[in-house]
DNA sequence: CTGTTTTCTTAATCTTGATTCATTTTTTGA
DNA sequence: TCAAAAAATGAATCAAGATTAAGAAAACAG
């Protein structure tokens, strides 16, 4: 649906229906199943991803050759591999579906017509960007200030409905610690 | 130095004669002694800081009565407490100038109407909170994959003439171990 | 200069969470 | 509907880095 795309951009800005088409025209709005990836290693990273529903998550194959997952997406998030896409280079990362989702994609190109088509998007994607840096920078201060458990805790009291969505090992994956840990804290808390 | 600000845009977006004084009618150039602070905290944080010359930190106190360096900014960087800026709190953060620094700032209210004057500069500001995040989240991609002392040389290969502007005590509290940790695995190396 | 504060180093002990390996439970798909 | 795969749990051992407590070396101010 593109309308929770337009909603969205429509607490940041204001749309005219010209803008709505100009948008429309610019996108595509896809179905994607489960375990589907939007993105692999090695490909280019080319578009950048609005979660309409459902859930993506971005990961890396550490050294250890474990899943790393540094973001999820959900509803009303956008989620692109930014370094690939203005490097240019091949990329590092998965973007995979978590759940069945349908996921608005813009490619970088088409993104920047629609600038100058409608220049007023750099407004909403200039908020859009400052709320994400904000996070990823409270992100790294709960990483730096709490332990794995109380990390775990914290998380699980603002997200108790996400972390009904996901596998516990994605959380464990997310949070940075083993599913055995995982186990263990939550075994201790009942 | 305006100039360092607007050479800066320019980078990203071309600037007339009269944007470049309605930014200078907007900002406040100001000298700032080592150790001054430009923000502490319990008091709203107005305005977003450009480094002209000159190093800030952003740090607050945790739970263990221990300051925890969560951003430097060095030249041609912009440094806030944007959780606090756009939220109106109070904020929980000290910024502070780690040297001598010449430093640009431009409050909040004064950013919006510029804004308004000059609508390029949301591209700019878009650009330089994308790059902001990207950085953001590679920092957490090497916090989750490499241990603290991989990080510590990564770190220091990356940016070898920064670590010789600030006090080793900063670092490991920017990185996320003691001081006494950081002895150790410089002691190791020679 | 010279006393004081700030920064850095060393070493012993302790803790959190990783690793390894085995088992159980849940989910999935043919 | 049931076999296979995926996910979660449990316990024993191990390791990276914290903590604590000195003391040494630099930097700084009067």
């Amino acid at each position: 649906m593109l309308s929770n795309l337009t909603d969205h951009i429509k607490k940041f800005i204001e749309l005219s229906d010209a803008d709505i088409e100009l948008i429309r025209l610019a996108v595509t709005v896809k179905s994607v199943k489960k375990k589907v990836f939007l993105l692999e290693p090695n490909h280019i990273c080319k578009d950048i991803y609005f979660v309409s529903k459902g859930c993506l998550r971005l990961y890396f194959i550490n050294k250890k050759l474990n899943e790393q997952i540094t973001q999820f997406a959900i509803e009303n998030w956008w989620l692109s591999d930014y370094f690939g896409l203005e490097s240019g280079k091949p990329s590092n990362y998965y973007i995979q579906a978590v759940e069945n989702s349908e996921i608005i994609s813009i490619s970088k190109n088409k993104l920047e017509e629609l600038f100058e088509k409608v220049p007023r998007l750099e407004r909403y994607f200039r908020i859009v960007q400052q709320r994400a840096f904000t996070a990823a920078q409270k992100r790294i201060e709960y990483i730096y200030s709490l332990s794995d458990e109380e990390r775990y805790r914290h998380f699980s009291s603002l997200f108790p409905e996400f972390m009904q969505r996901i596998p516990q090992y994605m959380l464990a994956s997310y949070l940075g610690f083993t599913p055995q840990f995982m186990s263990k804290i939550r075994a201790k808390k009942i």
